[in-house]
DNA sequence: ACCGTTGCGTTCATATTGGTCATGAAAGGT
DNA sequence: ACCTTTCATGACCAATATGAACGCAACGGT
């Protein structure tokens, strides 16, 4: 099977090149191009529709300098062009998701976010392809049936974990994401132990994974007595 | 919370006063028309829409004798109408499914079906608008969190208590869920295994299906030794 | 410069629960 | 009655947060 074929809309050069370097990365999935604003991505999935060279799957940055993400879907589908769409965006309002659910979006994505959450989601969404693809390849006389479109969407949500490093769950991963997502300031392993309740250990060991992983920096706090204290500050998006 | 207002589009008169029932006799919904064709439909869709009166779902027969579903959700995409939509379809193939999911296709229905499982589907929209009005009314501060947004969506793409797995009863899974709709607070496994004299093993087995189904929320609880105990909490109703 | 003080980093054993498997009982079909 | 299917159970091993103990790095006086 071929590969899908991505645009990544996102006018922040660093990230766009970030994003653009995830789907790289990903099995089963290539990079169509980037784009800046809606503008030139308007133009760009134009250009590939003319050419025969749809693209499938467009990174659609909510937030960009022309046009807000929610017109630039909108304005695909008055044209014709009918990619589908993962709506990222760093503000947290759940009420233009429903908007988002209506032009087609199939995925949502909060910035900032790891590399293991854009690979669960991009993962999920090709699965869902696969599951369309191959119970409807003209074997089966009888066709689909309701519990086979189930499970397509079904793969649509979110259950592929990833694989965590021993004694690391996904939920207190998330916990300590969503706390450090909160925090603008940096946050230091003490604080986040007050603020979810665990313990000092458990806090410092996913904050240690998380800067590991690259999704938060660590530096040393001086000024005060004692061992200099490590802070993590968010830094993905 | 006000009903949703939803549009049966359908040709089959038969097929199309059935329907109808249905979304009358569901809770949460409100039957804003029918329409037995692609034309008619649009044309009360804008009607609609001027009147500032938005139909605000539209359950979309896609064989149609003047257009076809696909064309009519283009269209209606075209025309500014962004109503959500649930494809309902004779046919299986499952290769449309895809472009309907692009176009803003919420859930796909498959004829012929049961009132059951139209009542699930519509139910599941409900929820997932439910969902993400009520994490997003102003009172958090912290805003959404992508753990909110996944559970939204799982709610609109789970299919859900219809089949149950193998290995759960309707009855158990009853008494779990009204004991857990009895507490506010939330509940270990061990307190539901104490409470209703069931096996710890069981009552793990409900209360993760539960939450995989998105009617309980399941966080882990710090503070003591050992590994950290699930607690659930129920989100629905 | 040196040294004690301070408070966090790091490690490890421990306490509990999560998760799986084979077993047993009950219900339903033939 | 016998067989099949279904669901709950107990026992097992694996997983994961905790607390304590020790080490380490900067601060502040001497």
């Amino acid at each position: 099977m071929s590969d899908i074929r991505v645009l990544v809309v996102e006018d922040e050069p660093i990230a766009s090149a970030a994003h653009a370097a995830y789907v790289q990365r990903l099995d089963g999935f290539s990079l169509a191009g980037t784009a800046p604003d809606g503008q030139s991505a308007l133009r760009l999935l134009a250009e590939f529709s003319a050419a025969g060279n749809q693209v499938e799957l467009v990174l659609l940055d909510m937030n960009l300098p022309d046009l807000h993400g929610l017109d630039i879907a909108r304005r695909m589908r008055s044209s014709g062009l009918f990619s589908d769409i993962i709506a990222i965006t760093a503000v947290r309002e759940l009420n233009i998701v429903r908007s988002a659910v209506a032009i087609g979006v199939v995925q949502y994505l909060i910035k900032p976010f790891t590399y293991a959450t854009f690979a669960e989601k991009l993962t999920n969404y090709r699965l869902f392809r696969e599951q369309l693809a191959s119970s409807d390849d003209g074997k089966t006389k009888t066709g689909a049936s309701q519990s086979d479109v189930d499970q397509a969407f079904a793969s649509l949500r979110t259950p592929s974990e990833l694989q965590l490093p021993k004694g690391l769950s996904v939920s207190t991963l998330d916990s300590v994401k969503d706390f450090l997502r909160k925090e603008d300031a940096a946050v230091s392993a003490s604080e986040v132990m007050d603020e979810l309740g665990m313990s000092r250990v458990t806090a410092r060991r996913y904050l240690e994974y998380l800067a590991d992983a690259g999704s938060v920096s660590r530096a040393p706090r001086y000024g005060a007595p004692g061992r200099p204290e490590n802070e993590y500050r968010w830094t993905r998006g």
